[in-house]
DNA sequence: CTAACGTATGAACAGTTGTTCATACGTTAG
DNA sequence: CTAACGTATGAACAACTGTTCATACGTTAG
């Protein structure tokens, strides 16, 4: 199995067999994201298509504030971009590793 | 409410495309697990070699106690199982999903 | 301009989480 | 048997997390 990946933290992963402490705390984090069921189904709605806040609180039934709250997270942890229409501001998924996160998990749990 | 917006689909999306509420009560929950460092800690050490209690809460630098607990919880979860060797317990991974999950992260951290 | 709408944000609150400490359990040596 | 060792567990505690509420911000219609 060769993984020809630019991260080379796992070069360092395959001769030390452990990540430096600020890289784990990091990877920690990230989970974190993912474990929430209110950021769940927000990435999940957001994997079908586009939305704005209105439409994720009514999608995945929780109030605007809690979502507009929990977008800043997704925001900051750069797994959602958003682009303002309007009086609007729409959100979208940044990049697909949120899909393959999730099915991973998803495939965890079926086994 | 009726006009045309580039996000006026989402009525579809309660029906397909996501999990049913308890499914991402559970996929939540198991990326909680990933969601601290001293399990990330002892399923990396794991990753080497399997382990007893002892070694793993030197390896990652948590007491026996704070180790034990966290056990207790990747037990629970069915991502390691473990053995009794005399005195001690052996734990080791008990899928690969293990791997593939932290890989992924890494990967998004590292784009 | 002002009003209405969509969105963002801070404070307060309840619920949860991980660690420490003390102690109990299980196994083996003597 | 008892003592010693490795491991597990419960309670208490501090730190953290997600929601609600009130309110402020930004944009557009009239």
């Amino acid at each position: 199995m060769s993984e020809n990946d630019s991260c080379c933290a796992h070069e360092k992963l395959e001769r030390e067999g452990m990540p430096g402490e600020e890289m784990l705390y990091d990877l920690a984090d990230l989970f974190k994201i993912f474990a929430d069921t209110t950021r769940i189904k927000i990435l999940y709605a957001l994997m079908e298509q586009d939305l704005c806040v209105a439409h994720i609180a009514e999608t995945v039934g929780a109030t605007q504030s809690a979502v507009s709250h929990q977008l800043r997270i997704l925001k900051q942890a750069r797994l959602v971009r958003f682009r303002r229409d309007g009086k609007n501001v729409i959100y979208a998924l940044s990049d697909d590793h949120v899909h393959t996160i999730l099915a991973q998990g998803m495939s965890h749990l079926c086994e």
